[in-house]
DNA sequence: GTCTATAGGTAGATAGAC
DNA sequence: GTCTATCTACCTATAGAC
């Protein structure tokens, strides 16, 4: 045991946030399944018996992947909101952390999140069901609150599901060396849904 | 080698066939790399040893899996825009079918393609990208009409990225026993996209 | 905390009988 | 075509030294 007992998504462990950060990305390139224990030990600069001191099993340390992706990319969501001057801000924070936190060079964790699900156990599902709730919770304000300004269609349930799936799927064809930036991207997805103005 | 030589994607072997269709379900449900040839075997009734007659390699019996996905669903594609009377007929069309395909009781194999598409080797990727390639250049089309006429916005070809995403990510949510049925789904999501006429 | 060594299990694929 | 038997390889996780 180490200086604390919560080991929270913040610092604290240094090693641990390292491993998981490694993760992501081998996790997202390789998938969680074909990634061995050894893989992550390389990483990290570990032997793969010690990765076992810091995590009990390697799926937890994909539970770890996941937890880190939602709730770091819902924690931007917010505070983006929180500064956004009206609705129309608020609905274009929605794509422009999303797409940020997907494509940008720091997360390869929110990929994992959509992508391994199935490689999580039945056990470990309801704690990140709840991160990504709370994540959805927060898109369908934002969206409740811009269709009734008449800025978006009032089907706003669907519109989220939608929205959300035209976002993830980003991931598949967007090039960084592209002609179009991400705040671009984000820009062009938010003029598809927003509804002409007489 | 049996009567033919040519393994279309067609009737002819149905023991291969069924193998495929087993394994859609198996690879959708369980995952690729989850999913073992003894489970493979168990599916259709064979020791996994057997599966080897028909499949040199655990990965041809994936690749079969999606390109059996993706070219069924061109073809009913095909056919459903030739049968379609106008813009508006074809641009639903391509909701109509795309969603029956993915969450219809035909189809687990379009679901392997777009969840799997890691677990392809190198050497097999090129073949499958032709096919998908195909389906999406009938996407395009149709879209470009739709927009000409007025029906949707001019930038089809964001437009066609973010609404194959959409369309992909229902299988996380849409449920069979739910209130609405999958022609119903089709139709909301036309009409999310449809520009209103004034 | 990290190492070495390895237990214990299962994977994909092959060989030869039938 | 399918079976049985099995090879070889590699996996996650553990044990105990340092």
């Amino acid at each position: 045991m180490t200086a604390k007992d919560t080991p929270k998504t913040t610092e604290e462990n240094g090693r641990r946030m390292e491993l998981i950060r490694a993760a992501a990305i081998l996790f997202r390139d390789q998938g969680y399944e074909r990634t061995t224990v050894r893989d992550l030990g390389n990483a990290v600069g570990l032997q793969s018996g010690s990765l076992f001191y810091h995590f009990r099993t390697k799926e937890e340390i994909l539970v770890a992947v996941m937890a880190l992706g939602i709730t770091s990319t819902t924690e931007q969501l917010a505070q983006a909101i929180a500064q956004a001057a009206d609705a129309r801000g608020r609905l274009a924070a929605l794509f422009q952390v999303h797409l940020n936190s997907l494509l940008g060079d720091n997360q390869a964790a929110l990929e994992v999140m959509l992508y391994e699900w199935r490689s999580v156990s039945e056990a470990a599902k309801p704690g990140l069901i709840v991160l990504r709730d709370r994540y959805e919770a927060i898109w369908q304000q934002v969206l409740d609150e811009a269709a009734a300004a008449g800025l978006v269609k009032p089907d706003t349930r669907l519109l989220r599901r939608t929205l959300l799936g035209s976002l993830h799927w980003s991931v598949q064809w967007f090039k960084a060396e592209g002609e179009l930036s991400v705040d671009q991207l984000a820009q062009r997805m938010l003029a598809l849904v927003l509804i002409d103005q007489a």
